[in-house]
DNA sequence: GTGAAAGCGCTAACAA
DNA sequence: TTGTTAGCGCTTTCAC
């Protein structure tokens, strides 16, 4: 329960004698005002406690230095990182973040996009769910020309801008990094097909045993949604095959450790036996024994840079800027599960 | 730039040839409104695409339903988990979370906190940072009488709901684990004194030390910042002494992991030699080599408890309820480091 | 159960 | 440079 006694310009107008819209101006640098008036509003907001009512403010200009962010998790690593960048960037252009998570369900991604919009919020930055298989909840935005930008996983549906890593190429990376290293087998633990992440981490992985005349062996491919306990089963299966992989490409660090960790109770050897790389550079990865060989991914500056790019489209409304695709590089990290 | 045509409720209103005030009840389950109208409207309401705009509403209301969050830093696993947990169950309740960081600065803590205010956010969840030592800007709050909540680092002029672990019972529990392992120079880490955390830790950990009838040696304790740089630091020259401990408690799991380092790059055993615990049980902790003991804080559930409490507190804002200090328990776990 | 009227606190034409 | 006026879209008395 608010006190009553907020005050409002009004007050601050009735105390100097002026009118409301010049207190109004005084307080948000307007240009046409004098220097003096500018200084005594500004004086006497302060000794008087004057707090802005936002919401007001907002509500009547169209605007709410807004912007809204969904990520599928807030505690992954990646996207907390990113999350960072996005309030330290938007931070500096007194713009405001309020985020939210759809937990990889798409209900609950399609409940966060409205519950923004209808928040109106500036600007929607977001990575999609894993579910995400329809685009009519981005559309709201979309439709009406609230800037949307995606960042690492995308829905190709969607005209917009876009914040990605070269999936493809690091899959490339990888699978070439194992086959010089002597890997002849290499299998390949990937995440769903919707995504398009996962799709060009296996089309790198595809593209590199091409590369070297190897036949792609589906045995040898294991699509999986990345958890623990599926990533475990996936690696169990391919450590089953008759001919066993002697290098596997994880769709992600988490099934890499578990994968890890099935060696380590397999007493299989990691690297002489079987050759492991994950992905993200997840906080852990270089602090396991064996180190994991991954590729880190820039989520910070992801994120940093999916706010600049927005608020630029959203302070520049008028004028009409192509849509972009950023796509950062990212590196590979070998460390001793690979070495 | 949003287009003009967007649906209000004066729209539907004169769709519908009722007026505005039925289509606010209805949209809203009013009691006073009969089922017939409440669905004619919510079926037009669908039809029409009708988007409610928050803001309007919230500034006529004058209640948000948004929560604000304060953090030192987002992309720490303790925070982001304990953010989960809060984003969680204020959804449940239709509420929102604006969430941001201090980067464990004061100026940019008592900012975001101002900034939260303006937004006239309906609660404020907080963790406060390692430089805060002053509560200016929290009695903002306060004395509007609108919920603060503290979790894990509070600040202890304001009267508040605060949900905290057991700090010093953890540090005792640390301390006497090592010592009925046999450690006899029981060294700590000990992070800024300004904050609660670690002098309860520390406390708990001198506590201890006397149920032993042990001197508290000022040798063996170290305060410091526990960044990589500062915690290593300590650490070495906590090893440097004539006497080395043989077993330290570091303020936190990254300080511990330095010290591992340190030790692995000094050639000292552990824990044979020195056994070492962390806090906070980061990811990493139990993969890492040799596993991390450490003292686990239920992040999530914490974020979660403290949502439940504000908001309680929030619907409840007519009726008096006193404040309450939440107490959680922590688990010790045991890890090859100290085993 | 429904409607009319009055704002919430602010901004932005348009005048002066 | 400043003031006047008119709302932004919604909720909420107070009537009926």
């Amino acid at each position: 329960m608010r006190t009553h006694s907020e005050i409002t310009i009004h007050h601050l107008a009735t105390e100097l004698k002026i009118s409301a819209s010049t207190v109004s101006r005084a307080l948000n640098d307007n240009k046409r005002i004098s220097e003096n008036t500018r200084r005594i509003v500004q004086q006497k907001a302060l000794e008087m406690g004057y707090r802005p009512n936002v919401l007001a403010a907002n509500l009547r200009s169209r605007r709410t230095r807004t912007i809204g962010v969904v990520v599928p998790r807030i505690d992954r690593h990646f996207f907390s990182s990113a999350i960072s960048g996005i309030e330290d960037y938007a931070w500096t252009k007194g713009f405001n973040v309020i985020i939210s998570q759809s937990n990889d369900l798409l209900v609950k991604e399609i409940n966060c996009v409205q519950t923004l919009y209808n928040n109106r919020v500036d600007g929607l930055i977001i990575s999609i769910s894993m579910q995400t298989d329809q685009d009519k909840h981005l559309r709201l935005f979309s439709d009406n020309h609230i800037p949307i930008l995606f960042f690492d996983r995308f829905c190709p549906t969607i005209e917009s801008d876009r914040i990605v890593v070269d999936d493809f190429n690091s899959g490339y990376k990888i699978t070439r990094h194992l086959m010089e290293r002597g890997c002849r087998r290499i299998a390949h633990i990937a995440g769903p097909e919707l995504l398009n992440i996962y799709k060009a981490r296996k089309a790198g992985y595809i593209k590199a045993l091409e590369s070297e005349g190897i036949a792609v062996d589906d045995r040898y491919i294991e699509v999986s949604g990345l958890t623990n306990e599926e990533g475990k089963q996936a690696f169990a299966r391919l450590m089953s095959l008759p001919n066993p992989p002697d290098g596997v490409f994880c769709g992600n660090d988490t099934t890499a450790l578990v994968a890890l960790e099935y060696c380590q109770e397999h007493n299989l050897k990691v690297p002489e036996e079987v050759a492991l790389i994950g992905f993200s550079d997840e906080p852990f990865s270089a602090v396991i024994t064996p180190s994991l060989s991954t590729v880190r991914q820039p989520g910070f500056e992801m994120g940093f840079l999916a706010a600049q790019k927005i608020i630029h489209r959203i302070q520049n409304s008028k004028s009409v800027i192509p849509f972009e695709e950023i796509v950062l590089p990212t590196q590979l990290i070998i460390r001793a599960s690979s070495k």
